[in-house]
DNA sequence: TAGTGGTCTAGACCACACA
DNA sequence: GTGTGGTCTAGACCACTAA
């Protein structure tokens, strides 16, 4: 059986040791723990976990305490709980990408998942940008995948692509999914956990808007994201401009 | 003293009263009962809110249940909640305005809240956009506000707000405000509550470029924002031309 | 019918703010 | 010190799912 234990013995905080960092609740303690296992992949996507009364047992706390942690990482999408059924590590499916990560929506409501066609790939020295998005050495390489992704044959978007080429090793040997998320997660064992966007608006130049069938100096949104895996280091940098003549992009303020 | 009563008696759902809507958990009826409180500002902006313990006897449930409820209006931004202190009704100070609902960020990465000159405020038959935005009937009218807003002198957005006449009545009269939000809440006992975004890129129009100072056809981010108070009417539409050289539209997700 | 997560309760104790 | 929210526990019962 595999050890899962957390910081200390039966009470860490409570019983001493957290005199430094202020007071850390047991619950985070239990989260930080289940976090390790989807890390490793003791926990891997699609796993049903032990129920709540297991888990307590298991990592000696009440199953109240269990709870609060699997709620927290419910709550940041890591995990699904249904009731009646158990609580499964959360996959990256079609259907999570586009409500979690894809913002960009037709006009007429209909969210739909575009197709991609590959321009082209390649396995090149970082620039500066890459650098400082992905937290690269100098002289570190990325693989760049380029490519035009359409919605009902139209094109809509110019996405840039890098990845570390040396946490995405033989990556560039092969097919490109339109899916990336789920490959990461299945072949490399990498969970995207969030991601930031930085939008603004630019004029196409000529040969960015050759590839999106537009006039040069079209307005397109250009969004720049940077996605970070569990541990928080940022494994993806995504470069997209896009038509928004019959599209735009979703953005809620709660 | 003020009434403030569940649905029911002690137990509504458990004594039986959701037989068709299937069920509603008692931390939510309570949540209801405290939104309504809110709704109709007998807590007001700016309030404590007395301790979850009398909470508790007042409504009739265990403390628990009161604290599920006020965590979960806390987390929508409604209730701020500070150990040792006590639970706040959250205000529309510039702080929470910068952090909820601007989420343009100068490129440096500091946030600012920018100072805003009004260009016109008249009073008009709303058009079809604003009848769709607002929920309008058809003649209905509209407060229109256009002002520039600026950062370090610099103009940065074109903003087109509108408002519903026969809500924001008498608004036409009188100076408006840079934090328009403080104002419906003070004013008009309106709070916002949320609000969802639509962003395009689009070319600025020859009137709009030279509010702005740039030339005609520069590229900008277009923000159609509809705001909604905190019973979930829309109580504003907000159209705003970004310029992007110097800053972005910051969008994270989780 | 058995097992899971979801709700509700009651009580103890901890961390924090303020007078 | 006193009062607030925050954590942790233990146990009962409810709602949902699947065998």
């Amino acid at each position: 059986m595999t050890e899962h234990k957390l910081e200390n013995a039966a009470r860490p905080d409570v019983a001493g040791g957290a005199e430094i960092l202020g007071f850390r609740p047991l619950y985070r303690q239990v989260k930080a723990n289940f976090v390790r296992r989807l890390v490793d992949g003791s926990w891997a996507p699609g796993m049903v976990l032990p129920s709540e009364g297991q888990l307590a047992s298991e990592v000696g706390v009440s199953q109240g305490t269990v709870r609060k942690a699997l709620d927290e990482l419910a709550a940041e999408n890591l995990l699904v709980r249904r009731q009646g059924r158990g609580t499964f590590v959360a996959e990256h499916d079609e259907q999570r990408i586009l409500f979690q990560f894809f913002k960009l929506v037709s006009d007429d409501g209909v969210a739909r998942f575009p197709d991609s066609q590959v321009l082209d790939m390649v396995r090149a020295t970082s620039d500066s940008a890459e650098r400082t998005a992905l937290n690269l050495a100098a002289e570190a390489e990325v693989i760049r995948i380029r490519r035009i992704r359409s919605l009902g044959g139209k094109p809509l978007i110019l996405e840039t692509i890098s990845l570390p080429a040396l946490v995405f090793t033989g990556l560039e040997h092969g097919p490109v999914p339109n899916n990336l998320y789920s490959l990461f997660a299945t072949r490399y064992g990498i969970t995207i956990a969030n991601a930031c966007e930085r939008l603004k608006a630019v004029a196409l130049k000529a040969d960015e808007a050759e590839h999106l069938g537009v006039a040069t100096g079209t307005p397109a949104l250009e969004i720049d994201r940077i996605a970070l895996s569990l541990d928080g280091s940022a494994v993806e940098r995504r470069l997209s401009l896009c038509l928004t003549e019959e599209a735009h992009y979703q953005s809620d303020l709660r």
